[in-house]
DNA sequence: GTTTTGTGCTAAATCAATTTAGCAACGATC
DNA sequence: GATCGTTGCTAAATTGATTTAGCACAAAAC
């Protein structure tokens, strides 16, 4: 109501209003139990807390108890990538509902900046890290305070520290199923990462969800016409394999495509060809960008989970959940156009 | 080094090692002018510090100072939007640029939610609040914290707050003037709003973009064919404005549009009259997404300067630029493929 | 009637920094 | 020789919460 110049209410400030101690009032606004005091006490302290708007100094509370309710979240992209968003958003939904803020810090990827971002949430004397990452890498990271919960999303690291990743296995499990459903017989795979295959422990990741639809292929009733590598995982990158296929002759039954980005340049490329995803052959990728709903048909795609696994990384750095080993998050088709009846 | 079960290293420990006071330490780290401490006593405190390596508490500064060196950052979205994560990474930059950290709060639009994040970021005792918009707005808000600097961005509030706005007039002006370098004479608008032309006040940003559009074409060699309205800017509605403008018989030198996602609903309805953009005729856009790099051809396109607008914010609430009114912030043209010579 | 137990509450210490007022020692001034 | 000024440094107060140890009084037990 009336702002007034008035410093902010205290503790103390209650006290006074409410004829009680400091004491008494920490202790009845904290609801401390075993502490006896006086129902009438109580609702006198209580009333005038509402009444004065009385909200703890959060730098006091943090310097006596040693506990900030802080989280911090260090990611090596924000901007650029199309997940990190998400992945926030996740982590500041679990916060809040724990009553925890976050704090953000972004590394560019520069090994430089983790340790600065670092120092900085130590110092701040964060509850909780959370190191989030836009691809799924062994890495190697810096001492990493031993003191409180840490948790990597999206990646490994070489200390073991716990982990939250997508189930990429299961995925490649899905994706294979659905195809199999529309009765197609002949599929090809666009397409694997060149650099990945010399170095399959560094990308566990992509290396994951090619295995996974590997196998998932060989107990299929599928066949597979072949796979197409790729430079990297963009549209012109899809675009240049999946002209390169169909310039091969083949016709598959049905595309799966290494991500949305590669999807998206493979519409052109069976666009050229006078060929439609949904009606003269499926497509069906992964990742779920905004552009899978942005192409027409609208792209089938299974979904990267990043906002559930920022809720998940969360309740594991606050020890809500188990905080060990690896969690998998399951990745939710999303069932669009692309794919035939 | 060594972690050893050690608690953090305080200012008395620095004091005791060097056998000073905490007094001392604390004027010596700071460089409190005017204290007047034998240069001996400064080297060993100094490296005392540096060998314990010590942090000062920042808790303990906040509750002491008054000031947390943190900033607060509310945005109505962060996941939805291809934006607010650019403009987090200016502000998580220029933060750091200033030693400040930042929390982010996200509240999904929703009116209790900003109430809710006010509260939580006042608690916080936050030294200013950026209330970051991804669309463009007059906004009515509930009591903001006086006390403190208050910047929104890009949205203006009925309490005349400071704001950081793109400067869409200058961006409607160089539009115009670069398809006039192409030497074209007749050009289309797609789209304007609907909704927004029936309360221009509660959409400044998408007014001013068409107003500085039809303002700078009426002081140009172009033509204007005319506008076709959209109910949204999606592809969909892009490529349904474009196919109906083609239907018509119109065959435009260039083609302005409002948005990057309706730019690619457009790049559709061309390719299916086999007009290409950078050839055929000129297309021209806004916003710089992410989409406007994986179009083929390119998409030139305007961007809003979110980062920068970012920056700007920091910049003011910290009090390092004028902090009042309004701040426009300048659009770059981003030159690709789809403007003819 | 004295001791014990329990009830209701509070004074004071604590967390880790910053800052003010001022002490002690020494040389300079009158 | 007393006064003053300067230099180098520090004790103690302060910030706003939490928590421990314990006080004063009343009822119960012996």
């Amino acid at each position: 109501m009336s702002a007034e110049k008035s410093k902010r209410v205290t503790l103390a400030d209650v006290a006074e209003a409410s004829g009680m101690s400091k004491a008494s009032v920490s202790l009845i606004l904290n609801n401390r139990p075993g502490s006896r005091l006086s129902a009438a006490a109580v609702k006198r302290v209580r009333e005038a807390a509402e009444r004065l708007g009385y909200r703890p100094n959060v730098a006091a509370q943090s310097l006596r108890l040693g506990k900030t309710r802080t989280l911090g979240f260090i990611s090596d992209q924000v901007t650029v990538t199309r997940f990190a968003s998400a992945m926030i958003t996740g982590i500041l939904r679990a916060a809040a509902d724990n009553d925890h803020t976050v704090l953000i810090t972004e590394t560019r990827g520069e090994p430089a900046e983790l340790t600065k971002a670092l120092d900085q949430l130590r110092q701040r004397d964060v509850d909780g890290l959370i190191l989030g990452f836009m691809d799924s890498r062994l890495r190697d990271l810096p001492e990493l305070p031993e003191d409180r919960p840490v948790v990597l999303v999206n990646s490994h690291d070489v200390q073991q520290h716990p982990s939250v990743m997508p189930d990429e296995n299961a995925a490649g499990r899905q994706a294979v199923e659905r195809l199999a459903q529309t009765g197609a017989r002949t599929v090809a795979l666009v397409g694997a990462l060149r650099a990945a295959q010399s170095s399959p422990e560094s990308y566990p990741g992509i290396t994951r969800r090619f295995a996974a639809l590997n196998q998932a292929l060989d107990n299929s009733p599928l066949h597979l016409l072949g796979q197409w590598e790729l430079e990297d995982w963009n549209p012109a990158d899809g675009y240049v394999a999946t002209t390169q296929l169909l310039a091969q002759g083949h016709r598959p039954d049905a595309l799966i495509c290494a991500n949305d980005r590669v999807a998206m340049g493979a519409y052109q490329a069976l666009a050229e060809h006078r060929l439609t995803p949904g009606a003269d052959l499926s497509v069906i990728s992964f990742d779920d960008e905004v552009i899978a709903g942005y192409l027409r048909p609208q792209l089938t795609t299974i979904a990267l989970p990043y906002e559930q696994m920022g809720v998940r990384a969360v309740r594991s750095v606050l020890g809500q959940q188990e905080h060990s080993g690896e969690q998998l998050i399951d990745m939710p088709l999303i069932e669009r156009q692309s794919v035939r009846d």
